[in-house]
DNA sequence: CGAAAATTTGACATGACTCAACTGGAGTGG
DNA sequence: CCACTCCAGTTGAGTCATGTCAAATTTTCG
């Protein structure tokens, strides 16, 4: 099983005993996802924390008119969850699906719970884990209330210049919270320059 | 030295033991905030975490054009920090300004990691606490790319009806990433019904 | 009370969406 | 190798959401 690529992850924070990483390769299970396949559903409840070792998934939200809007992306070495719907144990109101066939680790809730509570290195981990998150989310929040459009296409373009070639325009202009059409014109537009 | 209030609200995560209460009590600072004063300001690197333990914050980005676009409230209870700033010791963007009068708690970076080091339940409850404000970002992101103005704002009522009630109106649009002026013709057309 | 700030209102401008039609690859099967 | 389909992307016309600016009014607070 792959987890070597995991354990490094976690070196970037704070590396693990050996003790520790037994804990954790113990609870943790490999799965590869095809292209489409969901690992989170609306109305189901969240069971588990991905960590992705190949592929890319979006996690959406879906509203009345049935559109899809998308809270976010994951990548390699990048975590994807519904914290609400894991930790509250209640039904999620989102999707995470797979837009590559890919390779994941999951850890359920209960394992999860075991290594918070059995080695205390995980909570440190996962905090700082959670802390990036925050920051990265904060600044889209300020993103979204004080820019146009055109303004979050360049700065999603430069925050995230690998995942811009991976993803579908379509895909992207969800992200932003941009019709397809109107990032289709924010494009035209940039290349008059 | 008011630390009551805060023991109190760890306490709602995981309980503090005397000795860890003791290492939190000796390292937090109290301090008496006026309305309109600073506790962090764009250019200066954020120094520490704050816990309100009563009045009214925002945080708060300005842009090009010199208009404030408010990132967070905090009031009693809540946490209120620029994570960015604060742990890569890089110089904040934003601002932290009291909009009332206020009394609030201190952890300075510096005893934060002695905390997070020695007494590991401080790791377990910070990141409880980050991932509960994680999730409200996440709502919020989700409100801000799928619905119009005046849906945020009826979400808003509903999500902080004591907040909206404390805040001026010019406040919330700013946090809706709206106007004054729009905001305020939202609220008329709700009187209409 | 009086100054400053917040709110409202209206006219107009711009950003962004909708819908429908068209374009141009990327498979797929013959 | 071609013809076909399918889907993402583009384009344009019309519309709706929201911003800008200025002025009038109300509220807040020193």
């Amino acid at each position: 099983m792959n987890t070597d690529q995991l354990i490094d992850h976690f070196s970037n924070y704070l590396p693990l005993k050996p003790q520790e990483i037994e804990a954790l390769v113990s609870r943790v299970k490999e799965r590869r996802i095809k292209r489409r396949q969901f690992i989170l559903q609306e109305n189901d409840v969240c069971q588990h924390i991905t960590f992705v070792l190949a592929g890319c998934f979006k996690m959406y939200g879906v509203d009345a008119k049935g559109k899809e809007h998308n809270l976010q992306f994951a990548a390699e070495n990048d975590w994807i969850v519904d914290f609400a719907s894991l930790y509250k144990e209640k039904p999620s109101k989102l999707y995470i699906e797979a837009m590559e066939p890919a390779l994941i680790l999951q850890i359920f809730r209960d394992d999860l719970y075991y290594l918070y509570d059995k080695h205390t290195v995980f909570n440190r981990n996962f905090r700082i884990m959670v802390e990036n998150k925050y920051i990265e989310l904060q600044n889209r929040v300020l993103q979204n209330i004080s820019s146009t459009g055109q303004e979050r296409y360049e700065a999603f373009l430069e925050q995230y210049p690998v995942l811009s070639n991976r993803l579908s325009n379509t895909q992207i202009a969800s992200y932003l919270g941009i019709t397809p059409e109107f990032l289709s014109k924010i494009r035209a537009d940039r290349k008059l320059k």
